[in-house]
DNA sequence: AAGATATGACTGTCGGGTAAGTTACCACAC
DNA sequence: GTGTGGTAACTTACCCGACAGTCATATCTT
């Protein structure tokens, strides 16, 4: 049997895989892993489901290809911006900049790195630690510069504060999904507007550079 | 055929449901609703499913009936936090006190309301919307107030900010998690040396009530 | 002809859900 | 006290659909 519909359609597979990758990212940021299943990402690719174990190997497999994509993308930006001097609560909106502005077209691919409902252990949980923890390494660093400022040293309260600024990012990324309409100027600015009402103006003078919050200077220039 | 373990042990229906629903708990809340399966939750209650599916009807019935216990203990503690006249920064910290209070031997509880894996639409998604629409207007209620003390009042950074204090108790919530041989009293005092460190003690003095952060008054009675 | 690109149809397992039967307990008659 | 029937508390053994993963085969390009 296994008759007549089958035969290469000229794709290559390296273009192939990135649209496989591409598309599965979309549902795995959407649905989370446990939810998506590989026969509903090959049928929205349009070809079956064994071309994308013959491609992937595994459920697994597809979805490490889709950590290391945007695991990637987002250690380096953040990594990029960490290179800056910016120090304090400036440091915290360049990254928060840079990540707007990386994500903008691609919202979902935040919820890949963080998904919740992806394996606890085993190669993918080594993938995703590795990612997190270039991205914990970041924050824990400017999270200890901050705090030091102000006498608190202690490893569990640098610890926790990381933990709460990984979640403030998190749940601002999560509710930029639920609000496509705003674009990543706009959601630069809201992150201005609440940190200047929270702290008050008088904070950002007190930062080393002379930059004005806005993204005009070398800090932003990752804006595409 | 199926032969002789059966019969009653003599355990009455309401007892049993209670440890049925506390046991379920602990494994929603720990590994979440979707990666909890409902022999699991028979096996470590030392029953079988079918007793389960006779008590509670389904999986969703289970996770129901986790739901309106730990939602219910909540909102109705979060309220209680609420009649008190504490504003601001003090305000935020005396419903985090509570929290703590509240789920020191239990913390798991947390999770199973603001479970990701839970279905998003049905009864489920219902009750925990309904939980949690009684929470988030709490927290919307607190963060108008301090917002607007700084002049600002656009519904979308109200509502961006509601977000984000939600994710901040959240984030603490799980670091707590992860750091079992932490106190409730020791979580309050972390979170009021960051505060503090954060905002500096002149946003204290600018409260309303002359408390002093630390609980020793009427707002933190929940105490056991 | 060979190798890359593809597919239909299958298997195995896991987990939600069910049917039918078993045992303990209790009330009441006698 | 002892049968006797009803009911509440249980279990074994099964069904069934969803989904990860596989095999054999087919078509296209060169």
């Amino acid at each position: 049997m296994a008759r007549s519909n089958a035969g290469t359609k000229g794709v290559p597979r390296l273009d192939r895989e990135m649209q496989i990758v591409n598309i599965a990212s979309q549902s795995f940021g959407a649905d989370g892993y446990a939810a998506t299943s590989v026969a509903d990402v090959a049928d929205r690719a349009g070809i079956s489901k064994p071309l994308v174990y013959n491609y992937f190997g595994s459920k697994d497999g597809l979805f490490l290809a889709c950590i290391e994509h945007s695991g990637a993308l987002l250690a380096e930006e953040i990594e990029r911006v960490a290179r800056d001097e910016a120090v304090g609560i400036q440091r915290g909106l360049n990254t928060l900049g840079a990540m707007f502005d990386l994500l903008e077209r691609q919202r979902h691919l935040w919820r890949i790195v963080v998904d919740p409902t992806s394996p606890a252990s085993g190669p993918i949980a080594e993938a995703t630690a590795s990612y997190t923890a270039r991205i914990e390494k970041l924050a824990h660093e400017g999270v200890t510069e901050m705090l030091s400022g102000a006498g608190l040293t202690g490893d569990l309260d640098v610890d926790a504060m990381t933990r709460v600024w990984l979640g403030i990012v998190d749940s601002l990324m999560t509710w930029w999904v639920d609000h496509p309409a705003e674009s990543a100027d706009q959601m630069l600015q809201r992150c201005v507007r609440l940190i200047t009402a929270l702290f008050g103006t008088t904070l950002f003078g007190s930062t080393m550079t002379g930059t004005t919050l806005l993204g005009d200077d070398d800090g932003g220039e990752g804006r595409a």
